[in-house]
Formats: structure tokens, C-alpha cells, sequence
DNA sequence: TATTGTTATACTCTATAACTATA
DNA sequence: TATAGTTATAGAGTATAACAATA
């Protein structure tokens, strides 16, 4: 009557710790060479080049949160910072005038474009040195249908699986 | 003469984002279970399960850090809170007197069974739903290679690679 | 001198709730 | 009413530098 199976195997365990500790540690590296270089955060970065490759370097607002933020707040938050430091700017936009529309100048262009050769070195040697071809295109594959799942899934905070039984506060 | 690639092809693109995509969102979901379920940081629970899988429930600190943590102080900070709540204990190694060794209490490793059900669903159901048995293997394969590469390599602050020319502030 | 760990401090980031304005 | 975005605020986490103690 047991419905959730309440461990991994060897190999799934492998493929989550390795998953975590990869991620994590290239992330870090990542962040150091885009701090020292362009004193960006990964967030900001992310959302430059995100508006990089838009077309007219512009986004809505909401648009832009996409993978990169999880709540609206910490979005104006970044995108406040980034047009204080004068590499983007936000204006209402056109046809809907509760929306702003976030738009990459050429500063905010100028910077992404110092800043991308040294973070491509960095997934370079850390991430795609000790990997075959072969291998990058299998890692783009899997971890690409993973991803499109969890963007499919909804969280599940008020579904099945919730804390089995008693208090969850283990002391005070 | 030019000695850095400075793109990716579209492939190796595709890894590098699937990877932060993906380690991203799974990262928030369960970190979403562990602050419901047990009021854990994620960088808490995994510090409660390094100890867990040690044995006797004991590390040293500076062992501890190992993948999870970046600094010393972050790790003083996270031990105390973990301490406060009387998940762990800390005191002085026996044989080096510097050192403290830190060990997951009753109640620590309690709550760490209390979480790690939810844990295994989220895990379950968000990364390796979409995957068949040979994909997690060859993830865990490919992942795992990248990991132990990324461990050995140093971070290169003083490298190479540093900003091609001018100043990198991009205004004030 | 090098290592282990703590403290003080400052800063970045995130999230929640209340709010405004437009659709 | 629902959507888009901002603000206020509070809290968690991190890193740096200075420090104390042991090897």
C-alpha cells in the first residue's frame, strides 16, 4: 500500500548528486569571472543576455522573468539595479499600458559583450573539457527533456505528498 | 592568433543552458519541500545528510564544507543555526585541537527522515520522471565525469583569461 | 608559519503583502 | 476581476577581514 517509493537507487542518486554538485560548482565558477570582469551577479546576466538575443534587445517585464526569476518583486529589484548602472531601460509599452517594456542599450550591450569570452572560457574548460561531442550532445538531450518537463510541471505544494506525521519543528 | 573560442556551438549552448535550467529548477522545487516540510535551507539539508552518511553522524568542519559551502565563516554561520535548533552538536576533535567536529543529534537525524520521503518525490517526480533507466545512467555518467573535473580543476582567478581591454564599468 | 574556526560587518538577494493602474 | 508592475519591509545567506588558538 506503500505509494512513494521512499528511496533512490545507486544510479538515480549518482545522476541527482552529480546533477546538484556539477551545476553548483560551475555556477560558482561562472559567477566569479562575471563578477571580477563585469560586476555582474549571475541574475543580471542572465537577464542581459536574455535581452541580448531578443529582438531589439527589448522584453516585457514579465516575459524576461521567465526561467531566470521566480517572483515579481525580485524582478524590478535586478531590473532597477540594471538601469541604475544605465544598461538597460524600461518604458511603458505600446499596446498595453500596464506593461513596461525592458530594453538593452548599448552599454548594457557593450558590457555583455566584454563579458562573454572569459564566462565561454569558463563552461569551456570546466564544464565541456572532459567531455566527448558525443557526450554534449547526449547531456543537451537528456537534461533538455528534463528541463521541459519540470517547465510543464506545476509545483505541487497542495497536492499528494506532504510530511508524513507528526510536528516537523524539532526542537523550539 | 586568436587563442580563445569565443562562442559555443549550438550544442554545447544547449548543454550549458539545459544544465542551469534544469539544476535550477529542480533546485527551487526542493528547496520549496524542505523549507515546508522541515523549515531547511537547502544548504542545511545537505550539511544534515553529509552527516548523515558519515560515520557516526561526525565530521569535522572543514570536511563538511567540502561541495556545499564556499567560505568558512558560511559554514560557522550554518552550523550554529543548525546547532541553535539542536539538530547537531559541536566540540573539539580529540586528537587535533583546533578542529570541530560536528555530529548529527537524535533529532537531527529525525527530522532528516522526516524530510527525505518528500525529498525523493520531488526529485522522482521532477528530474528522473521523463528519463528511462539508461538516460539517469548515462547522466550520472556524464555529470559525474564533469563534477570530478570541475573538483580538480582550481578556480583560475589568476589565469589566463582575464578581460580583454579596456575598463569594464559600463558607466559610473 | 600554516591551519582551524569564530566574529563583526556589510552587502546582496529574495519573498510576501499591500498597493496602484490598466484590461 | 484579473493582470502588470512597484514599494516597503523583513529575513536569509554570503563573503571579507581581523582575530584567537593550536600544530
Amino acid at each position: 500500500m506503500a505509494s512513494d517509493p521512499p528511496t533512490l537507487d545507486a544510479t538515480q542518486l549518482g545522476a541527482y548528486f552529480a546533477l546538484i554538485e556539477a551545476s553548483s560548482l560551475l555556477r560558482h565558477a561562472v559567477e566569479q569571472q562575471l563578477q571580477d570582469v563585469g560586476d555582474l551577479s549571475y541574475v543580471q546576466f542572465q537577464l542581459l543576455a536574455t535581452l541580448g538575443d531578443a529582438p531589439g534587445g527589448s522584453r516585457r517585464m514579465t516575459d524576461l522573468a521567465d526561467g531566470v526569476v521566480y517572483s515579481r518583486s525580485g524582478l524590478t529589484y535586478q531590473a532597477q539595479t540594471l538601469e541604475k548602472r544605465g544598461l538597460v531601460v524600461r518604458a511603458r509599452a505600446l499596446d498595453d499600458e500596464r506593461s513596461i517594456t525592458v530594453t538593452l542599450t548599448d552599454a548594457g550591450r557593450a558590457l555583455l559583450g566584454e563579458v562573454l569570452p572569459g564566462h565561454v572560457g569558463v563552461v569551456d574548460d570546466l564544464l565541456l573539457a572532459p567531455l566527448s561531442r558525443d557526450d554534449v550532445a547526449t547531456l543537451a538531450d537528456i537534461l533538455g527533456r528534463a528541463r521541459d518537463h519540470m517547465r510543464r510541471t506545476p509545483p505541487r505544494s497542495a497536492t499528494g505528498r506532504r510530511r508524513p506525521g507528526g510536528t516537523a519543528t524539532a526542537t523550539g
